[in-house]
DNA sequence: CGGAATCCGCGCGGATACTG
DNA sequence: CAGTATCCGCGCGGATTCCG
């Protein structure tokens, strides 16, 4: 007589199994960069530190609570520093740091292949589209 | 007397907005290529062309509607292609397009960073946690 | 100005079952 | 083996309101 059901194991192994994930730490930081604001919000950074109403109007779409939760975890991991200005009223500078500087260039490429080779893009759906109809 | 009210406007404003932001093409493909799934899935296809149950498990985590779904949506952009064999069972290989393979090169490129950084941001993170509390 | 807090819809994505 | 179809929870993220 089995002590557990099939569906008890697979739960165990499911746990096993996604603790293995947590512990590898590319996977951590992959999840974290292939985020669609942090994408938008560190190559905005490219030309220096920047306000956060400059920012909110660069990135155009994003709203203040997904600019600010960016920011922070941006801030979190030591990439972007968060730089107050006590004056009325308060202003507030986020800037790249070393490691962010060398992310950002990685995704600023990736912005750029994007702007680059959209059209190709554009072109391979309309005749994947065309073909499927 | 107003032919519109504040909220009427602000909606207004906002449709114009999103219509703007629709046609701007690199946010298109920034959007596409910030996937969690699409930034392993292109890396895994670096070694040449591989079967479906192959990705399957070098992936390990992902589901296989949103390992179909992502696969799907890369052949649709041009990215890789899908080669059926019709032998008993199916077999199915999915390689990588000069186009995918360019692609490939920068997300691997940041994948190799989070390798070569993630210990630096998670002290970062305990910095950031330890002053915090 | 630069947030924090709250509410809430809806779509992402996992689990399961079935098919050629 | 390589999918498709269906159900459904829950968390992402937008809208709104309030604060220092």
């Amino acid at each position: 007589m089995p002590t557990q059901t099939a569906a008890q194991r697979r739960q165990v192994a499911r746990i096993e199994y996604d603790a293995f994930l947590a512990t590898c730490p590319s996977r951590q930081l992959v999840d974290r960069i292939s985020d669609k604001w942090v994408t938008l919000v560190l190559p905005a950074l490219a030309d220096g530190p920047q306000r956060y109403s400059d920012l909110a109007r660069r990135i155009a779409g994003v709203s203040q609570k997904m600019l600010t939760q960016t920011l922070r975890s941006l801030e979190r991991d030591g990439l972007v520093t968060r730089q107050v200005t006590p004056s009325v009223p308060v202003r507030v500078d986020y800037e790249l740091t070393p490691l962010g500087h060398d992310l950002m260039q990685l995704l600023s490429a990736i912005k750029h292949w994007a702007e680059l080779h959209m059209d190709e893009v554009l072109e391979a759906r309309a005749t994947y589209d065309g073909a499927a109809r």
